[in-house]
DNA sequence: CACTGATGGTTCAATATTCAAACCGATGGT
DNA sequence: ACCATCGGTTTGAATATTGAACCATCAGTG
């Protein structure tokens, strides 16, 4: 591992939960030396991407990355496409939609809207975590990834978040095949109860999936021709997202492509 | 120049007039070996920072950008906080307000508002540079950083934008001096003609300017008690900003602080 | 077609950087 | 006073970085 890529290892261990790390438990968390760790967080510090804390001296992300981020969004304004899509999906769907990236190894919420249609409604949390194996967003991206990662993800242990989560990966590996058939994923109760979601991944411009777009009702609501509505639309936004941000379905999705 | 650095200085070759670059210019345009480049690039690309665009292979900032800024802007509000400041400003002033963020060597528009309430207003773009001598904001910013900063951007050759940008280091650094005073700068058609803008700093959490929030309007409109007004409007707000974001004022800094 | 000058990407020996463990001064709890 | 922990610094030994030259490819040009 190269001395920036574990500069940036240290970046991601940054999380909602703990948004300031001290020098000491950085080391523990990244694994490396404390010496090494101050070095890099130093380096980091410099260039704006973390800084440090008055009183306790602990670190945290840097005001530099909104720079970075603003600059990236007006490269590729994913963000604002991300979410005239959503509001378009959230408006057809009258469901709470999110779409989420995938950072590394993990899948983050990064936007979302809630409809006002419905009484009841899924809520969500951005930038939070979402499960590989059993979120639908999770199944989507998983399905499109190299068969390395998946090996990965799954032999890694899978943790059960309600009485129907799926942990089996024989079985889940099955499921992964039905999503390359359709270009769907879906998950009733697997993360949250009471909630069914549909998601469809999303591709970067290197045909790898970058993210999902993703709609999540309360299974009461899941009834009739509701899903197969839901499969339709959320499939073609997440194509029309791909589309402008300049990304590539890879040459075995199954939604037609140009 | 750690190896870090080096890679973090790649990040800000891209601008909003450079969103992407190739291998070969980027190697020139930071003055590193095109093989670093290649080394720290492809390291950037597996940690999200970047990515490489199919057909022409240039490079560009990456999604992981996104999700850093989304978790750093969970860990500090900024953005959201500068947001409610500047409708607040903006209301009042009825003026084109805006906030910049120091980065490194550099002074860049993060964000901003217009006022509807007049025909003629002055208009901004994001992430933009914002010169430190010729700037009502780059000024409120260098008159409270460390004398080692002001030296090196006063000994490099000032650009002049207008015919009433002020050059004379001399003078310069008088005008800082009644800054200090004041916790104000000002630029009268300094930068681009016309305008006049009135600044005040925002501090961070090590007491050092962060960046400024300013307030740009036509100079035909900044007569009378007009000029007073926004002085006392945009020195309160960053007062309020630095206080939100946990910032603290310098111990030299003129207006009251607990 | 061959030549020219770009491009992105790769190789390898010389070299400068980074690593790990021990150490330091300060702080806080017992 | 003690012990543990904190952030930060030093050391020779180990490792990664460097830069020039090289390759394949592409676009334009005579």
């Amino acid at each position: 591992m190269g001395t920036v890529a574990k500069a940036l290892s240290l970046l991601s261990q940054f999380s909602l939960s703990r948004p300031e790390i001290g020098l000491s438990d950085m080391a523990r968390l990244s694994g490396m030396n404390k010496a090494t760790v101050f070095r890099l967080l130093s380096e980091l510090e410099t260039g704006g991407l973390i800084e440090q804390i008055g009183p306790t001296r602990a670190y945290r992300l840097g005001s530099g990355l909104l720079r970075l981020a603003t600059l990236r969004d007006a490269a590729v304004p994913l963000r604002s496409i991300a979410g005239s899509v959503l509001d378009e999906l959230c408006a057809t769907t009258h469901e709470t939609v999110h779409m989420s990236l995938l950072q590394g190894q993990h899948l983050n919420a990064l936007a979302h809207r809630y409809s006002s249609t419905h009484a009841t409604r899924v809520t969500m949390e951005d930038a939070a975590e979402l499960s590989f194996h059993a979120t639908s967003s999770g199944l989507a991206v998983l399905a499109f990834s190299d068969p390395g990662f998946v090996d990965t993800v799954l032999s890694s242990p899978l943790r059960t978040f309600t009485k129907d989560t799926r942990t089996d990966s024989a079985q889940i590996r099955a499921t992964l095949d039905s999503i390359r058939q359709t270009g769907i994923a879906e998950s009733i109760g697997g993360f949250e109860v009471d909630v069914h979601s549909h998601a469809a991944p999303v591709f970067g411009p290197n045909r790898h999936p970058i993210g999902a777009l993703a709609v999540a009702a309360p299974v009461s609501r899941m009834t009739g021709r509701a899903p197969a509505s839901i499969q339709r639309q959320v499939a073609t936004q997440a194509q029309e997202l791909t589309k402008q941000i300049g990304g590539f379905c890879p040459p075995d999705f199954p939604i037609s492509q140009d």
